[in-house]
DNA sequence: GATCCACGGGAATACACGGATG
DNA sequence: CATCCGTGTATTCCCGTGGATC
């Protein structure tokens, strides 16, 4: 009796659960809530954000860096840490313990690339601020900014709104941002945040990522969401280097590696899979954020256009046509989609030589952004 | 009835190319 | 040769409509 072979096709037999622990902790869209790096940047944003522990609101903040150094996952971590201390609804419960003024503020993070017009930025904020329902529908912007000026000066807590993603293709502008709050900036400040440096009352820069931190971010995400052993040092340092300081670019092509290895039914991640999964993360894409907050009939339209083969794929035309087919919409409308969506930088048009016919030459449409991770989080 | 916003559809414009024209 | 023109295709632009919700 072969000890060795049988454990050998237990081992290979067994699934999934060999290999991923946490599929959350190595999601490239998920921000863990101890962002690893990013000391100096935290420090002047406390800075920044001082008057807070004197009980005042501080002044409207800028914080602009380049994709993938960490802007987001700082933010979002900060302010949940914020909101645990300095609000009055969370954290330890009010007694006469703590000082009358203290934990005086809400702390609301809203991601614009979900709230991409002016009517869900007010909504967002007061559906985060009151217990109430909120509307989505049938009630005019005006209202809405009414309703949330009203909350926000006439309640003891003030705000502090983090409006993450400011000045992409699709969302808001900076200060645009800013004028939409004026009439309640007594009690209500902002901090943006975005790739481009922007007016404010202060404004913070921070770096890309070095290879060396990178490393350490992918380590820990591995650590947290892989079998311990799994992930390799050799492939970590790989994986750094390739991704030259960017974080997201780096979990996206490590997510979309695991989902290579699980679909093979292997427990290891073999280095193959690791080439497979960068090739497929475009350098200089657009991040997995911006695509999977699409509605989500455009979302539909990419996931279609994805498995779509080579001839179908051959010209904007026979995909939108192909991908109609497979849709209740219609092929105008796909069409339509699918240059928008060239317009916005999430697909490319490359000229396509297409000879045998007269006119004007057809383009192929390729994805700008991480194909596998985006395949299986689109399924959701 | 009001409102937001995704769809549909089609008009207007841009482009490629070969052939005609100056 | 340089330019214009016609035809066929690709791409952009615009606005009305309707679903869903209040």
């Amino acid at each position: 009796m072969d000890i060795g072979a049988r454990i050998e096709r237990r081992r290979v037999t067994t699934p999934v659960s060999t290999l991923v622990v946490e599929w959350s902790a190595l999601s490239p869209v998920i921000h863990v809530s101890n962002p690893v790096g990013r000391g100096s940047t935290l420090e002047q944003l406390l800075d920044a954000l001082d008057p807070l522990f004197d009980d005042r609101l501080p002044p409207n903040i800028h914080l602009h860096g380049p994709p993938g150094a960490g802007k987001s996952a700082l933010v979002s971590a900060l302010f949940s840490h914020l909101s645990d201390r300095l609000s009055p609804m969370h954290g330890t419960i009010q007694t006469t313990t703590r000082g009358g003024n203290e934990g005086n503020f809400h702390f609301v993070y809203i991601d614009a690339r979900r709230s991409s017009t002016v009517f869900r930025l007010y909504r967002s904020i007061l559906d985060a601020l009151t217990d109430e329902h909120v509307p989505e529908r049938g009630v005019g912007t005006g209202v809405l900014r009414q309703k949330l000026a009203a909350t926000v000066t006439h309640s003891d807590p003030d705000v502090v709104v983090a409006v993450d993603h400011v000045d992409e293709n699709e969302t808001l502008a900076s200060g645009e941002v800013l004028e939409l709050f004026d009439e309640m900036s007594e009690s209500l400040s902002v901090l943006t945040v975005g790739r481009e440096p922007a007016t404010a009352d202060r404004t913070l820069g921070i770096a890309a990522y070095s290879t060396h931190e990178l490393a350490d971010i992918i380590t820990e995400r591995a650590s947290q969401g892989l079998q311990q052993g799994v992930l390799e040092h050799t492939q970590v340092k790989t994986l750094a280097e390739w991704a030259e300081g960017d974080a997201h670019d780096a979990l996206a092509a490590l997510f979309g590696a695991v989902t290579v290895a699980v679909q093979s039914d292997s427990n290891r991640i073999h280095d193959q899979y690791l080439k497979t999964a960068m090739e497929a993360v475009p350098r200089d894409g657009v991040p997995l954020g911006i695509v999977l907050s699409l509605p989500k009939n455009r979302r539909c339209v990419l996931a279609k256009l994805l498995e779509l083969d080579g001839g179908e794929r051959s010209s904007v035309e026979t995909s939108a046509t192909a991908i109609a087919d497979d849709t209740n919409l219609s092929t105008g409308t796909v069409t339509r989609y699918l240059y928008e969506l060239a317009e916005a930088g999430i697909l490319e048009r490359v000229a396509a030589t297409n000879s045998e016919r007269s006119g004007r030459h057809p383009s192929k449409l390729e994805p700008r952004f991480p194909t596998f991770a985006f395949r299986a989080l689109h399924e959701e």
